[in-house]
DNA sequence: CCCTACCTTGCCAACGATGGCAGAAATTGC
DNA sequence: GCAATTTCTGCCATCGTTGGCAAGGTAGGG
């Protein structure tokens, strides 16, 4: 690959001349310039980032890790919304998948550094805290899905009780009294979230919460879908049997679905029903397409970035910015 | 962040010590390399990349590089299979997805060739035939499930003959004899090799060729598995209608299962389905589990980053080689 | 005791770019 | 026509690291 030098040789000028055009510097002739394009384009030079980096200090690069979640195709739009943000402002990003290995972990975060990334932002495959040693202090770093154990890093989380709020009153809007809801069992912010927002909802319209609408799915989350599906024919059985399902994700929905067909019984008409995720690949090729709350991926990896880069605000109140982004419904066939 | 130098002077050694201590140099003295490394724990030293590929001329960086693949969650697999690999041999994934902008794509390659990747690893969501002017002649780049109009890239794409072959072979293996096929009309290598696969096997287990029993989903591909409804609705509602049925790909399948469903018949007993690509959260979620081919996108991660450091067939016969990776079974409960 | 190795260390140049400064050339104002 | 200003250009140092080379020190052998 071509060098400033043998660009500035070429176009018979200084090193300095050629980095000044490089650079919009006004104080080069025009004659001087477009010669010195000319060279640029003859030899298709590009100035080494590296070499740029060293005298300026501005490495434009920004590390993206992830634990679990690259693993889980789930969340890619995550990363295409922080790769076309960074894109955007001319930075590059990198990718990391820890596979949730603190050793790992440390060894990537290192590689950053190496690298002399302006920043990192970790998302977690799940919605959970994380402790903030693990990180550099000489670093900005902004949490997706996940924020630290003493709020002090910038962290973007989905707003679960708004969304399982939403999803059930998306149900009682449609005249349904008897909801249930399909839970996972873990105390972790989605799973107790969505129960609040789901109890909220019944409150806000004056409906009695009943504890035997309400199911978990034990751990381990092994065939989700299967235990959602034994889950929801128990439901269908009870005497006074729901007319409407909330489940944890759409994988689960997937199950209900199976569950209702299996009790004959049709989506929406007789069970309406509804997800959490929006699964794209899932939610809109299942029949009846499935009505579900969406997890705004995208604007939660562009946020990140944006918020890296100090362009949002990753401080409130003089202190790292705790952002909660609603999750919107997204309307389909299932209620 | 500390530099090299602090190091030195705080050790009380020259720079050039403590990069002979960095570079398991063995000339250098046990205490003093005590001493210096003692002193990087405590600053928490780690040195430039930036800087060392000013001298070393290796940047240690991978580009990847993507159309529309990282949009659509399949083939994630793909994408953590490199990085693995490249993480094990010190290396770093660039990921840029382009959504199949030539413009956007132009401007990911200058990018990669400013931080001086060592290789390029370009991935395409759908098999097909990539122009190889595209790419710049002077960087190492490894082509990912396409190939190169002249074949003058290394590429890996899947054995989509194999594959088609494979999955007809397992249905008739099972005593089916009128095997279905749905099939999407594009003439790519996908749909044409499963194709040819699926005549080659009817062939081997000397059954004739019967066009009635394909079904191609025309363009726009939107609802692929609403059309792959209708179309085995309509193969099943035949005279002599098939036993089981090969799907191009998984969602397909979903169709499948529903129309199944629908005409009062279980699976596997009534029809046996097959499906093409192992998207685990469909796959292995579905009631029962979908039996597919596999893409082994993780192995070809693999493979392109070892290629593209040389050390597998990057080369074959003195020409760029051109790999062919077979697709295994994945036996779950659909057949 | 000296010579020869080898071990250990440090100095300097270099990688490819940009910033500061100074000098040369061109332009302007009187 | 000359000084003052503006425009344009080039030299040198610098960023953080490693390679080449040389020099000082230590030990071993004769």
């Amino acid at each position: 690959m071509a060098t400033i030098k043998e660009v500035a040789q070429r176009a018979g000028v200084s090193i300095r001349t050629v980095s000044r055009v490089l650079n919009d510097n006004p104080y080069v002739a025009d004659a001087t310039r477009e010669c010195v394009l000319r060279v640029i384009q003859e030899l298709d030079f590009r100035p080494s980032a590296a070499a740029r980096y060293m005298r300026t200090g501005q490495s434009q690069l920004i590390g993206f890790l992830t634990d679990e979640l690259a693993q889980n195709a789930f969340s890619y739009d995550l990363i295409i919304g922080a790769q076309q943000t960074a894109w955007e402002r001319q930075k590059l990003l990198f990718l990391l998948n820890t596979g949730n290995d603190p050793h790992v972990e440390r060894r990537a975060i290192n590689m950053m550094r190496d690298h002399q990334v302006e920043g990192i932002i970790y998302a977690t495959m799940y919605h959970r805290e994380i402790i903030r040693s693990q990180f550099p202090e000489d670093i900005p770093v902004v949490l997706v899905n996940c924020f630290a154990d003493d709020r002090s890093l910038p962290s973007i989380v989905p707003d679960e009780i708004g969304g399982g709020r939403l999803a059930t009153e998306t149900l009682l809007n449609q005249g349904h009294r008897r909801v249930g809801f399909v839970n996972v069992a873990a105390q972790e912010p989605a799973p107790l979230g969505r129960m609040a927002g789901y109890r909220q909802a019944l409150a806000n319209y004056g409906i009695p919460f009943d504890a035997a609408l309400v199911r978990f799915i034990e751990e381990p989350f092994e065939g989700l879908a299967t235990s959602t599906y034994d889950c929801v024919l128990s439901l269908l059985e009870m005497d006074d049997p729901p007319t409407a399902i909330f489940c944890f994700n759409d994988m689960m929905a997937l199950g209900a679905y199976d569950a209702v067909r299996k009790s004959n019984l049709r989506i929406p008409e007789d069970v309406a029903i509804i997800g959490y995720d929006n699964v794209e690949i899932l939610a809109a090729q299942i029949h009846p397409p499935l009505t579900t709350i969406e997890l705004p991926n995208f604007e939660m990896g562009r946020l990140a970035v944006r918020m890296l880069l100090g362009e949002a605000g990753s401080i409130q109140d003089g202190r790292p910015g705790q952002h909660m982004i609603e999750c919107p419904l997204i309307v389909r066939g299932s209620v």
